[in-house]
DNA sequence: CTTCCCAGCGCG
DNA sequence: AAAGCGCGCTGGGAAG
């Protein structure tokens, strides 16, 4: 059952459609709710399974949320509009195609993005508030079954215009598992932020009075930081200097004889000079306190919860971005903060060594699958081709997928090539096909972005000094579009992987056999919280969910993706 | 004064 | 040890 829901001005319109998006025969008319009655109506529909398809998920689920109603499934309209508009699945459909002619005439006729409106604030206070009229043209439920029926059109000529008739009905497979995966997510993230991060204030003010010293006055440097600063300045015999400023510093370091083109700190690693110990300790301390201090510990962390906004789809590679605080960086120094609830135990999961073993199963190459058989894929290609070097096979093959050029990594490549030519063959394609100007698309049919303007321009070149130009910006390109197809693929096993967990634990949940929640995803990383008793379950849901995942992805290939499981109190003690 | 960009560093 | 991908956030500093 497909059911839609839009905005409309008297609160929410629903339609009943059918998996193609026309109106369902037996039920065609649209019935319209009121905000007030909404939480309760969709309540008593999800009782029949319904997928809910919506211009976006941030609009209505947030505020379900809060009314106490979680969901099943859903269609997410605008993030699976942009996968289809872009995917090279699709770009010989009039879906895909009319896309493209609508970035082109936005580009003509948008003014610039500095005179284009602000968005409107976020929702604030009552639940489903009406949007204004005309607010939010092309999102009626007539505008909204039009988009559905378009992109579902679009997915049933995926692939159609290429190869043989298998491999088309496989690609259609992969990308409308990309798109469901895709919407999972975006319910996903919704669900985390409402849950949160359980984060103990009075453990994070503990590490920052231990670190820092106690809580200063707003706008001062803490005690550890004011004591730092004089020893710098002393040191430097810079009276005045504020190690804040890189250029201050710069000149600083300058006329103490420290020559450096940066202040960063590996370069600084290089000096022996006094004062670069202290300098160090400073930067490390005063990065804590600008970026996870008592600050921040206001602004984002109350009731004991630590609620980020999760950007799906933000990233065009498939991963995910966040908003507010910084959620995808959390330290590992204040990381002792992450505390489960009493009685409960924090599940922290990583797919261990993901992109090298989605590299892997992209390329089939067998003599690398052998080398990922255990559970630590960098020994078994040290064993292979490093004489048993794990940190050389590591640099090597991080590299290969970076795109190293220079350095130890670059000069690894040509001996991990010898040893594993489909593998590097694979990523070096992508980097021919980037540098050409191509996309490349990632395993579930997530295809990398056109060409920039400069790209484009730089075409162009008749001096030998453009060409350089042109050359340099071309292999930049080729590394991104290397990494993309690698770290896109990642991305589609860990939207999967995610999708597949929070069906079992919603299974779980509803069973009554364990009461697991996803409360944390970190690229390859999960957390979840869940009642002591019910670890075994939890992690045997989150392999299950792994195994599930490399299977939708690649089949059953002879390539393990291990995932690395702690149970924890605290989030500092999972690595 | 505000706005924007950069350097630097956190995470994967 | 270090230089190659993807992000967000901060403070400094220049530009308007």
């Amino acid at each position: 059952m497909y059911l839609l829901l839009a905005a409309h001005a008297d609160g929410a319109a629903l339609q009943e459609i059918t998996a193609e998006g026309v109106p369902e025969p037996s039920n065609p008319e649209p019935r319209v709710v009121s905000a007030g009655d909404l939480a309760g109506v969709v309540r008593g529909i999800e009782g029949r399974h319904p997928r809910w398809i919506w211009h976006r998920t941030q609009d209505w689920y947030p505020a379900l949320l809060r009314a106490g109603v979680e969901l099943e499934r859903c269609y997410d309209l605008t993030l699976c509009g942009a996968i289809l508009a872009h995917s090279e699945f699709t770009a010989h459909t009039g879906y895909a195609q009319a896309a493209e002619k609508l970035t082109q005439d936005d580009e003509l006729n948008q003014p610039p993005r500095a005179l284009q409106p602000p968005p409107p604030p976020p929702e604030q206070g009552a639940l489903f508030d009406a949007p204004a009229p005309g607010r939010r043209p092309g999102q009626s439920l007539e505008a909204l079954r039009a988009e559905y029926a378009a992109q579902q059109e679009s997915l049933g000529q995926a692939g159609t215009d290429s190869g043989a008739a298998g491999a088309d009905a496989t690609r259609r497979q992969r990308l409308q598992l990309l798109l469901a995966a895709e919407s999972a997510g975006a319910m996903i993230a919704a669900e985390m932020q409402h849950t949160g991060v359980p984060w103990r204030a009075e453990l994070h003010e503990q590490i920052l009075a231990e670190q820092l010293g106690p809580r200063p006055a707003p706008g001062q440097r803490p005690a550890k930081l004011e004591s730092l600063t004089a020893e710098l300045r002393r040191l430097l015999q810079s009276p005045a200097l504020n190690p804040d400023s890189p250029q201050e510093l710069m000149r600083a370091l300058h006329r103490n004889g420290i020559e450096v083109k940066t202040t960063r700190q590996w370069e600084l690693k290089e000096s022996s000079h006094p004062a670069i110990v202290p300098l160090l300790t400073y930067k490390k301390l005063s990065r804590l306190h600008a970026a996870n201090g008592w600050t921040w510990l206001d602004t984002w962390v109350s009731n004991g919860r630590f609620q980020p906004e999760y950007v799906v789809g933000g990233v065009v590679s498939g991963r995910w971005a966040s908003r507010g605080g910084g959620a995808l960086q959390i330290p590992r120094q204040v990381r002792g903060a992450v505390h489960a609830d009493p009685g409960h135990k924090l599940i922290v999961a990583d797919a261990s060594q993901l992109e090298p073993r989605v590299l892997v199963a992209l390329a089939q190459d067998s003599k690398m699958a052998e080398a990922a058989r255990d559970k630590d894929l960098y020994a078994g290609i040290a064993a292979q081709g490093f004489g048993g070097d794990r940190a050389k096979a590591k640099v090597a093959l991080l590299g290969a997928i970076y795109g190293a050029t220079t350095g130890e990594s670059g000069r690894l490549m040509p001996q991990l090539a010898r040893t594993y030519p489909r593998a590097v063959g694979f990523v070096e394609q992508a980097a021919r096909d980037g540098e050409a100007g191509r996309t490349v698309t990632s395993r579930l049919g997530r295809s990398s972005p056109p060409p920039s303007e400069r790209w484009l321009q730089s075409q162009q070149s008749s001096t030998a000094e453009e060409q350089r130009r042109a050359d340099s910006i071309a292999r930049s390109r080729g590394r991104f579009t290397r990494n993309f197809v690698v770290q896109g693929s990642a991305a589609d096993w860990a939207a999967c992987w995610l999708a597949e967990l929070r069906r079992r634990l919603r299974a779980m949940r509803s069973a009554g056999t364990a009461a697991g929640q996803l409360v944390f995803f970190l690229h390859d990383e999960v957390m979840v919280q869940c009642p002591e008793d019910d670890v075994a379950d939890c992690i045997r849901a989150i392999e299950d969910s792994a195994a599930a995942a490399k299977e939708l992805l690649f089949g059953r290939i002879p390539v393990e993706f291990p995932v690395s499981v702690a149970v924890v109190d605290s989030y500092d003690n999972a690595k």
